[in-house]
DNA sequence: AGATTTTCGATCGGC
DNA sequence: TCGAAAATCT
């Protein structure tokens, strides 16, 4: 947008030395007072990082590019805040959105002004868990006690189940998961019950969608428990209702900075606009919807006066040893009182989560919401040869709305290699082109930790973990599931839930009958119905139907002994540490033993994930925080100091660096994915693009993309075209790496060609000839693919006088027999190189139902499972136990004789 | 309660 | 198409 750059004429050109422009360079100096050596920390800082910390006055925006020092500037602005005496820890708001990024900052800070102090910054931490910081204080002007539990998006979206069954609805017609996902969109807009438009409450459920909202809400607050939205809904609510609150929190936040500010979401940007407005400023009105959310606006006006005392009660330690107000020196503010000291930080370019509520017209409107605020551009890249950032530059730069930065490298690279781009005819070549890439790299001494495969969508993982097991190729998959996702864990976590909070219903539903007791599903109706007609949680109403006489005996006895277990755990929490009562917990439930007497094989490891559980326990103070940091930080960490390559989405690799880079799926369809263009249209393929430039500016040295001509969606092979992203290529800094001439203008190669004579010899009646362009002159040994039933469809879909050739060819097929258990591996979960193992494919191919020529006991190859024993012969079919695959069951065909 | 059949969904996933 | 989850059967 030409409008931007009018503000920022001097870093228009590409090339722009960052010279600093007298004008800022003049605001800068002025910021040094005067003095001409500049503290430590300030050192090694390039004039622009250096004025994004130094201007700590006013509305700052830092714009800040792809591997421009971003973390430095704003760890450094809030060291130099403190060294500057201008506030102390405890008056810094800092908030980020990942746990990741949060605990970064506490370290780097650290470091820079000394660990100890870092211990004084209780505000800087993500939206949520600062929002859980201020819900816990004032939790009565929401409706709920300080106490409430926080409900991850399983919890929610069975109790929304629960009501959209109680509504007399068909669960079926309107299921609980798409609800979920609409009070979370309404949740991230900021918008109550009350507040969302007609036609979403229309769109639900007959017209009830508004009824239903409301009816979670109650049900939320009877449970005393929260989801993620309400953690942000409710201190914009409680600041709205309460001014005076709102005013303790002005009073203490003399500098507020936020990092990813591309990534806020409507309601991340009202809780910052109230936090940030002075009520000198005039606080925009039109800023404030009119209506507000029904329950908690309405208890709020009525108790006015217990404002005062709950927040003061509950205030905490920490603020009671800061003195009143520190001294200010160098508050001869030029600017008046009114003006906001906030700092955002973030990158309209890498701005990829609108599908999850982000407004990227947040950071685009800063100047507009900030009136007079500085805009700083960070372009200068510390990451990236002049090749890459060339390719990402350009790449990008077909998007409308942005800002318009450009990066730039001084690094002069001796053998600064341009981006490669590679074809493959399917998916499966990918995969082994890209492990061929890998060995090479280490052969020249690479680490496989320097290495990254980022994809579009998490199916194309398996391609590669299969690969890669064949090779034996170390590799750990980032974002996997997680550690407190477990079964087992989650088991746990409940039990200990309702020791802490008596209401939380969903938990106790979740182990009332674990370990199998007899109660069935008629007797947790009764204690539902129970509580519900009595307004008790579910705990007391199975404690009083246990002393009834309204059951039958067994169920009765059971019941009993769960309640009296639960009283006697809810008093011992008082006194017994809370890791030798989760130890209790877990034996006298009888839970431990379950496991114990099951002999699958997931059982040992589940018991050791569960003494892991309580192992972790003791880094924390009670039960109760232990829990509120499970709610919150879902991460367990990963072994990094095993060798081992990365295999992640693109999403999950924002922020992170690597020496080599793979980027594979560029295709049509995948990338630019097709629901990004039917959904989101012009923006959606902007997104999409912001996406990729987020994958190229990963790359510190080698950058290899690849895209196939055929791929297999939802189960059907479909051929497929170059992605559009790869002609916004510029030609000067990318390399098509063979050459050929089909597909887009971009030449099919396919690596190696290492592949020859793959399964068994067989030859493809149809010859290769007919796709010349693919390969041809190695395509002696493509026959295999040639065979398998995806290039047999993709060329039925392209022309019609081929297919009564293929289609009615008999035994000429590949089929997937299964497809098993696929969670054998984990063991203690945190440690070991992971990811979904993939033991239990079953591939099989007929050629013709010959018998087998092996026996029991040969030594055989498969090209995709490596060696390997034959087990066991069923006809054609031989069961194998592969070296490093594991058994498999495949037919005689895919396997040679060794 | 466990086994078997049917249905559904299929991009990204932070807190 | 295929795999997980829910529904249904025994």
């Amino acid at each position: 947008m030409s409008g931007f750059s009018e503000d920022m004429p001097f870093f228009d050109e590409p090339n722009a030395r960052p010279a600093a422009p007298s004008g800022i360079a003049a605001r800068a100096m002025a910021a040094r007072s005067g003095r001409n050596d500049a503290p430590d920390y300030l050192k090694g800082l390039n004039p622009e990082q250096r004025l994004a910390v130094e201007t700590t006055e006013g509305p700052v925006l830092v714009l800040a590019g792809a591997g421009t020092g971003k973390t430095r500037v704003l760890t450094t602005r809030i060291a130099h805040i403190l060294a500057t005496g201008k506030a102390f820890p405890s008056q810094i708001l800092a908030v980020t959105f990942t746990n990741k990024a949060a605990r970064e900052m506490k370290q780097r800070i650290g470091i820079l002004i000394g660990e100890g102090n870092v211990e004084g910054m209780p505000w800087l931490g993500t939206f949520h868990s600062i929002g859980v910081k201020l819900l816990r204080r004032h939790a009565e002007l929401a409706g709920i006690k300080s106490d409430f539990t926080i409900l991850d998006t399983d919890d929610v979206v069975r109790l929304i189940k629960q009501l959209i069954q109680a509504e007399g609805l068909d669960d079926k017609r309107w299921p609980a998961k798409q609800f979920a996902q609409m009070i979370d969109g309404w949740k991230n807009k900021g918008l109550g019950p009350a507040d969302i438009p007609e036609g979403d409450a229309r769109s639900f459920a007959n017209g009830k969608g508004r009824e239903l909202y409301k009816a979670y809400q109650e049900r939320l607050q009877t449970l005393n428990a929260c989801d993620f939205g309400d953690l942000l809904c409710h201190p914009i609510r409680i600041f709205r209702a309460y001014p005076d609150v709102l005013k303790e929190y002005h009073k203490r936040f003399k500098y507020i900075l936020v990092d990813e500010y591309q990534d806020t979401n409507t309601a991340q940007y009202m809780w910052l606009r109230l936090l940030a407005q002075r009520p000198q400023s005039s606080p925009l009105e039109g800023e404030v919807p009119a209506k507000r959310a029904e329950g908690v606006a309405a208890e709020g006006t009525a108790h006015s006066s217990s404002t005062r005392t709950s927040s003061t009660a509950a205030r905490t330690p920490p603020d009671r040893a800061s003195p009143g107000h520190p001294p200010l020196k160098g508050e001869g503010n030029p600017r008046p009182s009114s003006t906001v000291n906030i700092c955002c930080v973030g990158d309209d370019d890498q701005s990829i989560y609108g599908w999850r509520g982000a407004e990227v017209d947040n950071i685009l409107r800063f100047d507009k919401d900030f009136p007079g605020a500085t805009i700083i551009r960070l372009e200068r890249n510390y990451r990236s040869t002049a090749h890459i950032l060339g390719t990402a530059s350009h790449l990008i730069a077909h998007n409308e709305g942005r800002f318009g930065k450009t990066l730039f490298t001084e690094k002069v690279v001796e053998d600064d290699e341009k981006v490669h781009v590679h074809a493959a005819w399917d998916s499966e070549e990918e995969a082994r082109a890209v492990g061929e890439t890998i060995e090479a790299y280490q052969r020249q001494k690479h680490n496989l930790n320097d290495m990254a495969i980022l994809v579009r969508a998490s199916f194309q993982m398996r391609e590669f973990e299969d690969r890669f097991v064949t090779l034996g190729l170390n590799y750990r998959v980032i974002g996997g599931p997680r550690f407190y996702e477990r079964m087992e864990i989650r088991d746990a976590l409940a039990f200990f839930r309702v020791v802490a909070q008596g209401a939380d219903d969903l938990a106790f539903e979740r182990i009332v009958n674990v370990p199998k007791r007899g109660l069935g599903e008629a007797t947790i109706r009764q204690i539902h119905d129970t509580a519900r007609a009595l307004r008790i949680p579910m705990l007391e109403a199975a404690a009083k139907l246990a002393e009834s006489d309204e059951l039958k005996p067994k169920p009765r006895a059971a019941l009993r002994e769960v309640a009296a277990n639960f009283e006697r755990w809810q008093k011992a929490l008082e006194t017994t540490p809370h890791t030798e009562l989760a130890e209790t917990i877990l034996e006298e439930s009888g839970y431990t033993d379950m496991w114990k007497n099951d002999r699958s094989v997931e059982a040992p490891g589940r018991l050791e994930n569960l003494k892991e559980l309580i192992r972790s326990m003791e880094e924390y103070e009670s039960l109760r925080s232990f829990l509120e940091h499970v709610a919150l930080v879902m991460d367990a960490e990963q072994n990094e100091s095993l060798d081992a390559v990365n295999i992640m989405t693109l999403h999950s690799a924002k922020g992170l660096e690597f020496e080599t880079v793979f980027l594979p799926g560029w295709e049509e369809g995948l990338f630019p994915h097709q629901r990004s263009l039917d959904e989101g249209g012009r923006s959606g393929l902007e997104e999409e693009r912001r996406l990729a430039y987020v994958g190229l500016t990963r790359a510190k040295k080698n950058l290899h993309l690849w895209f196939v001509s055929n791929r297999r969606i939802h189960g059907l092979w479909q051929s497929t075209i170059p992605s559009r992203f790869l002609d916004e290529l510029p030609e000067a800094h990318v390399e098509v790496a063979e050459s050929g001439n089909s597909y887009g203008g971009y030449g099919n190669s396919y690596g190696g060609g290492s592949f020859a004579s793959g399964r068994g010899g067989r030859q493809n009646p149809y010859g290769a000839s007919r796709f010349d362009n693919v390969g041809a002159e190695k395509s002696g040994s493509f026959s295999n693919t040639y065979a398998t039933p995806g290039w047999q469809r993709a060329q039925a879909n392209r022309t019609e006088a081929t297919d009564r050739n293929w289609g009615s060819r008999s035994g000429h097929q590949v089929e997937r027999i299964g497809y098993g258990e696929t969670d054998s591996g984990y063991g203690a979960g945190r440690t070991s190189v992971k990811g979904r193992t993939i033991d239990g494919e079953l591939v099989a191919k007929s050629v013709a139902d010959t018998p087998s020529a092996f026996n029991v006991g040969d030594r055989v190859f498969h090209q995709k499972f490596g060696n390997g024993n034959i087990a066991a012969i069923e006809g054609n079919k031989l069961t194998i136990d592969f070296d490093k695959a594991g058994q498999k069951r495949v037919l005689d065909g895919f396997v040679t004789g060794v």
